[in-house]
DNA sequence: CGTGCTTCTGTACGATTGTACATGTACACA
DNA sequence: TGTGTACATGTACAATCGTACAGAAGCACG
């Protein structure tokens, strides 16, 4: 799972092969066909295993966003280092087209943006929290698509916005 | 192109074979290698060839932003407008994973973003306009995991606060 | 009516894939 | 120690892929 995952994010959805699988983890071929009923399988658990991994950062975001700082730079600053790393945007991205067609990744794919607006609950009105969500979705995608993400302070401004 | 166009929606990218787009379009194999280098042409062209027709859409959106009718409630019926048919948004950030990772792309995955940015120049800042149209790839990515897109009215009312 | 040339198409090939499965191995229990 | 059961692995196979390419078909021009 750990393997699959990593190389999600290498390769994308697309060229993830048992073979390859099988060799970044240094198991045998036939390891990934006997504990994974098919290739289906094997990458919904990655995609699982790659959740629970932001649901954990989430729980990070949960308590910095606590700690009563000004919420929206906090917020701009916790996305601006999630984004420091290009290669978190793509596995999710790529979870969300892969979630697009395949309804039963869909639970997966809205993790994420279910569990930001529960942790927002408790400083914004459920709405507000739902466009924030939202908005830093967008903003994940742009910063797929361009060498540098949104400048934090443009980031903060807009989330202010949300709030208010 | 075109049913090379229409195949990545209902396939995906991933998905997408010469055989496949031959027999879409109605033409021998030989045709789609011959008029295209490899596969990557073929699907940059078809990418290209959408990108085109969102263009044509974009001028639509112009128009109806330019009447001087409310802004916010003006696009937010565009957007649900461009949400109903499902089979819009699959392409669309199928174009933006496949640009995260294919750089030649990336003018294409941008020009969506790019134009509407353009077009809400004449009636907002700089800044706001492109948060707008950062919240609505956000948007876009949140219709394709949900069985029914944001609701208009949350809609109108995130863009009314990103537009003050 | 040739004839040279561009346009087009059917077929073939090597490579890679998902998956099945027979075989081997370890290990708990009698 | 013997043995049966669950675990693990190497190999084989049919299917599908991208691409190359030989040759057919159309066509302008002398």
């Amino acid at each position: 799972m750990e393997a699959a995952g990593q190389l999600i994010g290498e390769v994308g959805m697309a060229g993830l092969t048992h073979r390859l699988v099988a060799a970044r983890a240094g198991v045998p071929l036939g390891a990934t066909t006997y504990y994974f009923t098919s290739l289906d399988d094997l990458s919904e658990a990655a995609l699982r295993h790659l959740t629970e991994e932001t649901a954990a950062e989430l729980d990070a975001w949960a308590a910095a966003l606590d700690s009563g700082a000004d919420l929206p730079a906090t917020l701009a600053g916790l996305m601006a280092g999630y984004l420091a790393d290009r290669g978190r945007a793509l596995p999710e991205t790529e979870l969300y087209v892969a979630a697009g067609r395949r309804p039963e990744l869909r639970p997966l794919a809205r993790a994420w943006g279910d569990g930001l607006v529960r942790v927002l609950g408790a400083h914004a009105e459920p709405a507000a929290a739902r466009a924030v969500a939202v908005f830093l979705d967008g903003v994940l995608v742009h910063a797929l698509v361009r060498d540098e993400p949104i400048d934090q302070p443009a980031l903060r401004a807009a989330l202010t916005k949300l709030l208010s």
